[in-house]
DNA sequence: TAAACAGTTGAACGGTTGTTCAACTGTTTG
DNA sequence: CAAACAGTTGAACAACCGTTCAACTGTTTA
């Protein structure tokens, strides 16, 4: 195998592809960055730690403590993991005393969620 | 600190949280595995790569070929992903001749996709 | 102002996960 | 039927990620 098609092969191991459909496809393909902050955005939904923090928010607004005992979590994990729902816009805070008061953020949380009961429902 | 303290500790570490707001919030969550079914669908799109495979598909139909030319990637990388992404009823296959050309297997995966770009879109 | 409580944070540990590599199956073609 | 190609698979490695632990900040209360 010579240099040329070997440094071919790195990228994909194809060298009998259809050269239009894959340009077609590399055109229409959106920025790297796109997908990248899409697919981080799932991530925070990835995990059912988070999952289970939004479903009990979803019902109130509840406090760190209280969040911690309803899902039998520490208070540290779930701090944590709510610094990254804040990051990604999913949920909302404010102090009041000593207890600060954690909220979802939107309604895009529960449209995203009931796609996804709706897809898992069909599986048979 | 007594030993009946560090075991409550152990789970939440709070002593004071407001028991029937608990109570509440916890006959209302849904079942774990109901959580962990959703995180686990959710985790299919929290990868990029799977993500660009998606945004390619939902283009045109394509074969692991092309699709690994397109995305750069090596056919056995491409590969991997789609078996979990058929895993998950999100593609579907058709082999014809030596080729197997993979399609969405329905419209859950633009919705979603749709949401979410809503979603990043009102984010400053 | 000192003690108690609510919550946050960073480091570290352990499990998960995506990619690579090599070997494999299945299909077509000479 | 052998060679070539398309795709799959399992093991192994590295990077990532969620939890724990301990120390910290900020607020209230005695």
């Amino acid at each position: 195998m010579k240099d040329i098609e070997k440094d071919l092969a790195m990228q994909c191991g194809c060298e009998h592809e259809h050269p239009e459909t894959v340009r077609e496809v590399r055109d229409a393909m959106p920025d790297e960055n796109v997908t990248a902050d899409l697919s981080d955005f799932f991530k925070v939904f990835g995990d059912s730690s988070r999952m289970r923090i939004l479903f009990a928010l979803d019902r109130r607004e509840l406090c760190v403590c209280d969040l911690s005992a309803a899902l039998s979590m520490t208070k540290s994990a779930v701090s944590h993991q709510l610094r990254f729902l804040r990051t990604n816009h999913l949920v909302a805070s404010r102090r009041s005393g000593k207890n600060i008061f954690y909220r979802l953020a939107d309604d895009h949380v529960r449209d995203i969620i009931e796609i996804a009961v709706e897809h898992l429902s069909e599986e048979e």
